[in-house]
RNA sequence: CGGGGAGUAGCGCAGUCCGGUAGCGCAUUCGCUUUGGGAGCGAAGGGUCGCAGGUUCAAAUCCUGUCUCCCCGACCA
């Protein structure tokens, strides 16, 4: 067999990007750092907003949808989201390109008065909208959110992990108390997680920021972190308890019953297409993608076998009754019928593609009513009878989905690990990686120290309160220990 | 943005040092034979060698600039 895949002992990088390929997932696109979606691709993230936007409607919210541009002042409104942001914005400065010997370019004459921003997240845009909705607490809560295409001028791109446009959602949330906002926040916490968990068979921790890696502008980040087959943490999603920073920027106060002013709470909480390459790296192999059941666009694929016009016949009706009886269990089903493809090739490419499911039916099985399963997670192939497969299918998609699950959650655990020194934290950080847990002293400056050292950031708190101890590093007191990994 | 590598047919590459008719494998198209793990034979099509300048009788090859990708750093979802 052709190895079109690097293996992932041999180079984790080239590995990501030829599944990536293979997959037919993604493409480079001609501009740094952008790509094109491809329908694979494209389909994976359609499952996805599905299923987090059914949540999110469960828990109340709407979607709207505001501009791409911001006036370039609305930056300059909240000083920590400036700073923030400032160094990866892309700005429009004119409207017009004229025609120039067979080119084109900037029309001189067409420079705007004031540039516009494209929006690296959206909380200036609608906040200033939200100013204009709000007078009274009867107009709270604003439960929004939406989904857009946001940009940001990263020096080092990869794809899905950080390309500069990428596609996302926002939730963006207007409260009247503060107590109401930090719910909020740390609900859609829950919902990131439950998501990751359950659609995406992605275990993470969760947690609060530390200052330094705190969203610009927000007062407390929580956020979903994984640990990818490499050993490195990604963080999957944040949800951000805004306080009245934006409030306040944008001057948006409400009238309480009691008749008193004061500014709005906010928050604000996104995921974004980043999500594919954490499930790429949660459960790929070798031979290519594996994805979950409850997010492969195609869950079952049919390989007819034949050797004749007859046989062939007999064998697409056969095929045809499993597909008719899948669809009508809401299992996506596809009939691999090319006939410019032998079967070997079809297996191999539907591998790649990471279908979970594999059915082949040829004159054999057609003869003894039985049918060829394999499942993609193990490549375990064994022939079961034709009669119940509809329910069969059901269950074994339960199964790998369940057991997808199971092996990343072992595979986090077994690269967790404790250590109560430094010394230790730099032999565990070099030798395995991985979450490590280890104690700090809330101090920026500790915590930049070991950045500096040994490339690791503390991924999260733990919200729950942990034993007390003493830092690593200073032996100063620590309340808990945090999580910290190298992370992309 | 710094250091390293690369860009030649859809994909993967050779040719570049030492300038002289642009090649190979896979893929594609057509025909026949095949089809239970990436099929065989025969024929055909496909290129301004990333882009822009320069040197030269002559540039994929030498020089300058520039864009993109990959790896390692600094910045970040």
């Amino acid at each position: 067999m052709a190895k079109k895949i690097t293996n992932r002992s041999e180079d984790y990088s080239q590995w990501y990007q030829d599944v990536i390929r293979e997959a037919k997932l993604a493409d480079h696109s001609p501009v740094r750092g952008s790509m094109v979606i491809r329908p694979n691709g494209y389909a994976i993230w359609e499952h996805m907003k599905a299923g987090l936007d059914r949540m999110f409607k469960d828990t109340g919210h709407e979607n709207a949808y505001f501009p791409l541009f911001i006036p370039k002042s609305f930056l300059s409104k909240e000083a920590q989201h400036v700073e923030g942001f400032a160094k990866e914005c892309a700005v429009v400065t004119h409207s017009r390109l004229q025609s120039v010997d067979g080119g084109v370019e900037v029309d001189p004459d067409s420079k705007l008065e004031e540039e516009l921003i494209v929006r690296p997240t959206s909380e200036t845009i609608i906040w200033d909208s939200y100013r204009d909705w709000i007078q009274s607490y009867r107009d709270l809560p604003i439960l929004i959110n939406q989904w857009a295409n946001v940009v940001r001028w990263e020096m080092r791109t990869r794809l899905f992990l950080r390309t500069m446009e990428f596609l996302w959602q926002e939730g963006h949330t207007a409260h009247a108390t503060k107590e109401e906002a930090v719910e909020e926040a740390r609900r859609m916490l829950e919902v990131y997680r439950t998501f990751a968990e359950e659609y995406m068979a992605m275990p993470v921790v969760t947690g609060v920021k530390s200052a330094s890696e705190r969203f610009a502008g927000a007062v407390d980040t929580y956020c979903i972190e994984t640990l990818l087959q490499d050993n490195k943490a990604l963080q999957a999603g944040t949800s951000h308890f805004l306080g009245q920073n934006f409030a306040k920027a944008f001057d948006v106060k409400f009238q309480s019953k009691e008749g008193e002013h004061d500014y709005v709470w906010a928050t604000s909480w996104g995921v974004s297409t980043r999500l594919i390459g954490g499930l790429i790296m949660t459960h790929s192999d070798d031979n290519g993608l594996v994805l979950p059941p409850k997010l492969a666009p195609t869950q079952v694929v049919i390989v007819p076998i034949w050797k004749n016009d007859e046989q062939k016949a007999n064998v697409l009706t056969y095929c045809d009754s499993i597909v008719q009886e899948l669809r009508g269990l809401d299992i996506s089903v596809k009939l691999d019928d090319r006939e410019n493809y032998n079967p070997g090739w079809k297996f191999n490419e539907h591998e790649a593609a990471g279908i979970p499911v594999r059915i082949v039916a040829g004159p054999r099985d057609l003869e003894n009513n039985n049918l060829e399963l394999a499942r993609r997670d193990t490549l375990d192939k064994q022939i079961v009878e034709r009669n119940n497969i509809g329910k069969r299918i059901e269950e074994l998609l339960e199964t790998i989905q369940n057991d997808l699950y199971e092996s990343a959650r072992q595979r986090i655990r077994d690269n967790t690990h404790t250590v109560d020194t430094y010394e230790d934290f730099k032999e565990t950080l070099d030798n395995k990686g991985g979450f490590i847990y280890a104690h700090w002293d809330e101090s920026p400056e500790t915590e930049e120290k070991i950045k500096e050292e040994t490339k690791a950031t503390i991924r999260c708190i733990p919200l729950e309160a942990g034993e007390e101890g003493k830092c690593m590093v200073t032996g100063k007191p620590s309340p808990r220990r945090v999580l910290f990994a190298r992370a992309y």
